[in-house]
DNA sequence: CTGAATCCTTTTTGATACTG
DNA sequence: CAGTATCAAAAAGGATTCAG
């Protein structure tokens, strides 16, 4: 019989675990990108579009669609015409998104750190080269 | 005259934004697997293929090239035969390790809720096509 | 043991055109 | 406005082979 599992770091290795999927999730970045955009207040879906700038129609829908179903975003339509669609997040949304702002704020402030130790590595790439 | 932007969320929609890069690592899904298992100490090539089971040669290869390129983990090659390389975590990996294990955490404390919203979502999707 | 290089398959994404 | 459908392009990943 199968046990269940304690929970490992190594359950996310197991692409059938799902905690994996989670990290999925936070590896998208469209997925990233919209929440953080839905942060500051519900929005419509070219709103969106064009506050995200760089992502295509079908790849918001396909984010929105799977944030959704995931309870992290929520829909909402209105019968005007045309039709008016909001989304929102959902309060489960909420936790995670402040961790997302942890992860914006370490990036943020370690920027530096990591694009000096580029410029470190490359260069001693080069000369490594030249030798 | 380009001035310098304040650091927003919307700096990540620009790829060019340094930031970005930050989340483009985050949102990769063999770096955090790898730095996670770094987590618990240094450990070898062969070891952390292992361990992570699921990653083939070559991406765990370019992963702690990414990563050691960025500075959070560092490669020291001792000249036995065959040779013995180790791989480890630099100070600067501390910080964004802490973020990363709040993500597990936030993914394990919700992952009921979000499997549950997704069966939710599907129920509701049949019933709508069966409808 | 620790990789680099190559080829090939799969996945992801973007462009475009069309619908309610 | 808010999407869906489809096709082509691009990127990521895996398997294999070879080398220090």
């Amino acid at each position: 019989m199968t046990m269940p599992q304690p929970l490992r770091i190594g359950d996310a290795y197991n692409p059938d675990c799902p905690t994996r999927h989670i990290l999925d999730r936070i590896g998208d970045k469209w997925a990233v990108l919209v929440l953080l955009t839905l942060k500051d207040g519900p929005a419509r879906f070219n709103d969106l579009r064009r506050r995200i700038g760089a992502i295509s129609q079908k790849m918001l829908s396909q984010t929105l669609k799977s944030l959704e179903r995931d309870g992290l975003v929520s829909r909402a339509a209105f019968p005007t015409v045309p039709v008016t669609v909001e989304y929102r997040l959902t309060p489960l949304a909420g936790g995670l998104i402040r961790i997302l702002d942890q992860v914006t704020q370490w990036a943020e402030s370690h920027v530096g750190a990591i694009m000096a130790a580029r410029r470190a590595h490359d260069g001693a790439l080069a000369d490594a080269m030249a030798a």
